[in-house]
DNA sequence: GCCGTTTTCGGCCCGACTGTTTTCAGTCG
């Protein structure tokens, strides 16, 4: 039975959890997090490392005995530690620890005092009124428990997705850079991050005087409550349950405040530490050595005082960028501007809503040179999908735009199924008519892993396969990514010469990050396509770019960013 | 529990806000 790294991070985190209700050494805690983090974040199953013979303990944050328990996970399914702490602590306490306003040493405390062991149990308590009496907490903790709670059961404080948190920040930022004073409002965190889903939004505000955008900031329309109120920092929550932190600081601190609250949090702790080494230290207001101030101003200025080259934001999440920085190796990250076409999108012929010339049109509107038109195939009804017959109608229409239109190349292609055998939905005389062949599954998500793998496999087999499209399968929050062996798709996809996409719809985001850098370490070109489904719909793109940015890839490992020519030779199959 | 261009032991990022307290612990990002 195969064990994922997403199972052994969970028992990581689920030990850190018990950890810190045991009230145990904050720093082994930590060192658990961090293992969890590293094995999530990997890309390549661990079990398969351990297969080839790598030791584990080259990874960051993980040493002997972490390297052992990950052994004891792949063998048994579990850990001694978590056996352990689990006879001593109920598992379900854990849960209460995502409750805002319970940490380790409340919950704690809810289960010696009053023996609470769930989220149910809490409620039933708080209802009753008997968690104001426990040391430590009063009435104000018992209604924000109780109020969580219910806001819980009604799915609030879930992650949203990135493009859903643009639609909140966009207008936010105009409310607040209006505000009289401000001289610069910007989102960090995550969402500057370009993370495919935010927790909250993080506002940044350089202002003169804080308290008067602090009452703007509580002032806005769409604010339901208002969590916390200081001097520099208010937290609230919007209507729609997104919570927004806003801090405000001076102008000269900009720099190094849009750094701190940029973080990533592990990303944040490792370059403060190597500050420390330095006899530096880092805070939101600068860089100091022996209490005076030497950089804060930009964020270029913080890095340089450290040492290091500067980091994109949507590389800080310490997997490796620190010591790239410091080595002068960073890549130069392909930019929007950099794409020069896309190589999928759909028309009204199937589940479009524009027609062939508007989406042509839009294209170039957006400056591309090329744009593919690639229908889904018959296989997939619901969407009206193409026959032959239909398919080839329509290469007819596309060649007769083509002589019409100007500034821009419509190629001919097909989304074709990627049928459960591993065969292709449409006849091979016909696909060879085609500019390009997108392949991609649509159906029979739950295969086994090994079978699903050998499906794809064998439609890159295929001699006029050209590019996977959204090769995990998942939608955001919605659906899991399908079980595919990746590393092994992606090395077939150097074998047989073509391509990965990056589906850039803001609900895809697929191929995810590592997988990115996995596919740029082996040579496989990235294609970064809308998906488009109306002419709308290319601006998405830059959450594509996003994507790709965290994933390590420059313009030269995007396959789209060719100009027209170039890409013409790459599209013809050498093997 | 991890880690080492001072170290194999003794460190491990840093500050704001709240609520419960009488000076600060707990939580959060």
């Amino acid at each position: 039975m195969p064990v994922h790294n997403v199972e052994i991070a969970d028992i990581f985190e689920e030990i850190a959890d018990l950890l810190e209700i045991e009230g145990d050494n904050p720093f082994r805690i930590r060192a658990y997090r961090n293992a969890a983090r590293t094995i999530r974040s990997l890309g390549r199953d661990v079990q398969a490392l351990i297969e080839q013979g790598e030791d584990l303990t080259r990874l960051s944050g993980i040493g002997k005995d972490l390297a052992g328990q990950i052994q004891e996970v792949i063998d048994t399914g579990t850990t001694h530690t978590l056996r352990a702490l689990k006879q001593e602590i109920p598992g379900g306490l854990a849960d209460l620890l995502k409750i805002p306003g319970l940490g380790p040493k409340r919950v704690g405390i809810i289960y010696d005092e009053l023996d609470i062991k769930s989220t149910d149990e809490l409620y039933q308590a708080a209802c009753k009124g008997r968690l104001r009496s426990l040391k430590g907490f009063g009435a104000k903790i018992e209604v924000k428990v109780r109020t969580a709670i219910e806001a819980h059961l009604q799915k609030k404080g879930r992650r949203i997705k990135l493009a859903t948190a643009a639609e909140y920040a966009e207008p936010l930022i105009e409310y607040l850079a209006q505000t009289p004073g401000v001289l610069q409002a910007v989102v960090a965190g995550s969402y500057r991050r370009c993370k495919e889903t935010v927790g909250d939004l993080d506002i940044l505000v350089t202002a003169q005087e804080p308290g008067a955008v602090m009452d703007e900031f509580i002032g806005y329309d769409e604010v339901a409550d208002v969590v916390s109120k200081g001097d520099t920092r208010s937290t609230v929550h919007l209507r729609s349950g997104l919570q927004v932190d806003l801090r405000v600081v001076a102008e000269d601190c900009h720099g190094a405040a849009l750094y701190y609250f940029t973080g990533s949090r592990a990303h944040n702790i490792a370059v403060r530490r190597l500050a420390q080494k330095h006899g530096l230290k880092i805070n939101e207001y600068g860089v100091f050595r022996k209490g005076k101030r030497i950089a804060g101003t930009t964020e270029e200025s913080v890095f340089k005082a450290i040492g290091l080259r500067f980091i994109a934001p949507e590389l800080r999440e310490n997997r490796g960028e620190i010591e790239a920085a410091r080595t002068d190796s960073l890549p130069t990250l392909v930019t929007l501007t950099d794409l020069k076409g896309d190589l999928h999108c759909h028309t009204k012929a199937t589940d479009g809503r524009c027609d062939l010339q508007e989406m042509a049109q839009a294209a170039a509107a957006h400056g591309l040179s090329y744009l593919a038109i690639t229908e889904h195939s018959k296989r997939l009804s619901v969407t009206h999908g193409l026959d032959q017959k239909r398919l080839l109608r329509q290469v007819d229409e596309i060649d007769r735009l083509n002589e019409k239109l100007t500034g821009i190349r419509v190629f001919k292609g097909i989304e074709v199924d990627i049928l459960e055998d591993g065969g292709l939905d449409l006849p091979n005389e016909v696909l060879g008519r085609l500019d390009l062949v997108v392949g991609a599954v649509h159906s029979k998500f739950d295969l086994p892993r090994a079978k699903q793998t050998r499906r794809i496999l064998k439609a890159m087999d295929h001699p006029h396969f050209t590019l996977l499209a959204h090769p995990s399968g998942r939608i955001i929050e919605a659906r899991e990514a399908y079980e595919v062996d990746m590393a092994g798709v992606i090395r077939h996809a150097r074998e047989r010469g073509c391509y990965l996409e990056l589906n850039a719809h803001p609900e895809r985001l697929d191929l995810l990050d590592t997988y990115c850098q996995m596919a740029k370490d082996e040579g496989v070109l990235v294609a970064i396509n809308s998906d488009a489904h109306s002419t709308l719909d290319f601006d998405n793109l830059r959450f594509g770019i996003g994507q790709a940015r965290r994933g390590w890839l420059s313009k030269a490992d995007v396959l789209n960013t060719r100009p027209l020519g170039q890409l013409r030779k790459l599209l013809k199959r050498t093997m």
